[in-house]
DNA sequence: AAAAAAC
């Protein structure tokens, strides 16, 4: 009844705020298009390739919007935004830590795990070092145990990134003040980070100068950092915002976190909150974590205390902001994570109640970093023709053979999570296994015993494709292959980590055949070696015109996940001219691309899109309940 | 079709 309810409740906000996909009014589910790239006004219904055939959102996995400009330094690349909502600041200067969330505290001072510095007459007091806290946070000094989320800085200067966009700022070579700030230099350092990855070195300055930010990059690329870090370096310098004025409310319980962070799975998100609370040790910024599945009491204790960070899951948010304990009024930066796997995984509702009630992204940067995981010679990636029946005892001959060192091995159900894993505990192996039917308990758990290897084989479904860093990963099966070539990429990418060398093995056969063409294609990228039954399979068809090629043309594998959706002309600025872009530089490797990529979708579907922004409502929420949210 | 995600 509950779910009822709140579906409808999300829907009327759909109708009232919905994006004008169309002509007709028609949302099109799995092809998600941001505002700025909807011709709204355009006339005729966009054809078949333009609906279908425009994956903007596939082809980012995470963004970073800054709203209310003035927060940072005061440029905001994405100009005002309508319809704020009123709020009184509660006189400047004297605006301390303890009156900001949790007046009703006195001058508690609660051990915070993290941030427990002060703001205080408009400057920003570290808190006292805490060995136990750093301990904890960052490990035993030269603990060959902990890998530093893993960067091998030589290899990364290698990867291509692209940046794309009005004004693109020069990127930034040192972690250095200015732009960063110097009490989050020195957590940076004690995290163990020497030098800003390649999607850091332009998100910084990005953020850092207000503006809009869609990247693509996959984890493994330090892109937890790259949005973090302009983030918090921003909050260090500016301190909290006012809190709004709460009227007829004795005690405050209502938080107003400044920063949001969203991602698709309660493990990633504890995952980016852990280093969220590295770099913001001893500062004033608390970060908080809220995910389903775990005691909401103390949720709800952890967010009185004071909430300045948030990252969530989104039905978890979507909960606690209709409990009235969260407020997204004060929202200044939101970074959503792994997007496109949010908008494939039906959290659309979610997110767009939450981001397009407002004119969102405007004038973005786009980055594009190069892919890391399948094209990266560090994971060697082995395809084998195994039919379903023999499966489980090749499986067993690879355990036998790659004995040590961790294995990740995925499959399609959370059926055959159970079954697989309970086969190889059978069979004598220390096998556990991760699945969204399991109890939160149960998969930190089972997290748990994997990384420190107690039990170095974790048989998991998509919840652990994406995101996850785990170090030290060995071997990661595919026994059973994704229908869509970017999980694959994913799923490979937790192994060949931190400039390590790792195996990819997946199990192939004619059940596979969707995605032979891509794989096909993927390997030879790669420089993999191909085994000849895929060209077999792939000669065989499958009736349809080859893998996504559905979509007018297929996606071009290597720059599809990774290009802007506006044609820009002479916007693009490329950074490397890697193999990635076949060479090509600027104009030639976007505009032609997208034309390829796309068909015909971006001239008639939302070809203007870009310099419009004229999308839906721009002045905003107007209903109450709208604004209940922000 | 199945995966994830709120109680």
């Amino acid at each position: 009844m509950a779910d009822q309810l709140n579906m409808n409740n999300l829907s009327l906000s759909e109708s009232q705020h919905a994006p004008r996909q169309n002509g007709n009014g028609g949302f099109v589910r799995s092809a998600y298009i941001p505002p700025h790239a909807r011709g709204s006004t355009r006339g005729p219904a966009p054809g078949p390739a333009a609906m279908d055939g425009a994956p903007p959102m596939n082809a980012c996995n995470w963004l970073t919007k800054i709203f209310r400009p003035g927060f940072g330094a005061g440029r905001g690349g994405g100009g005002g935004w309508g319809g704020a909502p009123t709020f009184t600041p509660r006189g400047g200067n004297g605006f301390d830590r303890n009156a900001y969330g949790n007046p009703g505290q006195g001058g508690g001072q609660q051990a915070r795990g993290s941030g427990d510095g002060q703001w205080k007459d408009g400057k920003h007091i570290p808190g006292p070092s805490n060995p136990r806290v750093e301990r904890e946070l960052f490990g035993v000094p030269n603990d060959p145990n902990v890998q530093h989320s893993g960067i091998n800085f030589e290899k990364y200067d290698d990867i291509p990134v692209e940046a794309s966009g009005q004004g693109v700022p020069d990127p930034v070579t040192t972690f250095s003040n200015p732009p960063l700030d110097d009490h989050l230099i020195s957590n940076i350092e004690l995290s163990g980070y020497k030098v800003p990855t390649p999607v850091q070195k332009y998100s910084i300055p990005i953020v850092m100068g207000g503006r809009d930010l869609m990247a693509c990059a996959q984890t493994g690329s330090g892109k937890t950092g790259g949005f973090l870090f302009p983030i918090l370096a921003q909050a260090f310098v500016n301190g909290p915002s006012a809190t709004p004025v709460q009227t007829g409310m004795a005690r405050q319980r209502k938080a107003y976190p400044t920063s949001l962070v969203l991602a698709p799975t309660r493990e990633l998100v504890s995952q980016i909150y852990e280093e969220a609370r590295k770099f913001a040790y001893r500062s004033w910024v608390r970060p908080c974590v809220v995910y389903g599945g775990a005691d909401i009491g103390h949720q709800l204790r952890q967010i009185e205390r004071g909430c300045d960070l948030l990252v969530a899951t989104p039905g978890r948010l979507v909960d606690l902001i209709e409990r009235g304990r969260i407020s997204l009024q004060n929202i200044k930066y939101l970074v959503l994570d792994e997007a496109d796997r949010m908008l494939d995984m039906g959290f659309e509702p979610q997110i767009r109640r939450i981001l397009l009630a407002r004119d969102f992204l405007k004038e973005y940067i786009f980055l594009s970093v190069g892919r890391v995981g399948s094209t990266s010679e560090n994971i060697t990636q082995k395809i084998e023709y195994v039919e379903d029946v023999d499966k489980r005892s090749v499986l067993l001959d690879i355990l036998h053979t790659h004995g040590a060192g961790l294995t990740l091995i995925f499959v399609e159900t959370k059926r055959m999570a159970d079954s697989l894993s309970d086969f190889l505990i059978n069979q004598g192996f220390p096998a556990t296994s991760i699945h969204g039917d399991r109890t939160q308990r149960e998969r930190e758990r089972a997290l748990e015993m994997f990384r420190s290897a107690r039990c170095p084989i974790l048989v998991a479904t998509a919840v652990a494709a994406r995101g996850l860093d785990i170090p030290n990963v060995k071997h990661v099966v595919n026994y059973d292959l994704p229908t869509d070539i970017d999980d694959y990429v994913h799923r490979i990418g937790r192994t060949g980590r931190a400039g390590n060398t790792g195996v990819a093995t997946a199990f192939f056969n004619r059940g596979n055949r969707g995605v032979v063409r891509d794989l096909l294609e993927l390997l030879k990228e790669a420089n993999q070696e191909v085994p000849a039954f895929l060209e077999t399979v792939a000669r065989e068809g499958s009736g349809f015109g080859g893998g996504r090629g559905g979509r007018g043309g297929g996606r071009g594998r290597g720059a599809t996940a990774t290009r802007d959706v506006r044609s820009f002309g002479g916007g693009s600025r490329p950074a490397y001219a890697g193999s990635q872009w076949g060479g090509s530089s600027g104009g030639a490797g976007f505009g032609g691309a997208a034309a390829g990529g796309y068909g015909g979708g971006m001239g008639g579907g939302y070809g203007g899109g870009m310099g419009g922004g004229s999308y839906g409502n721009p002045s905003g929420p107007s209903g109450p309940g709208a604004n209940s949210w922000w």
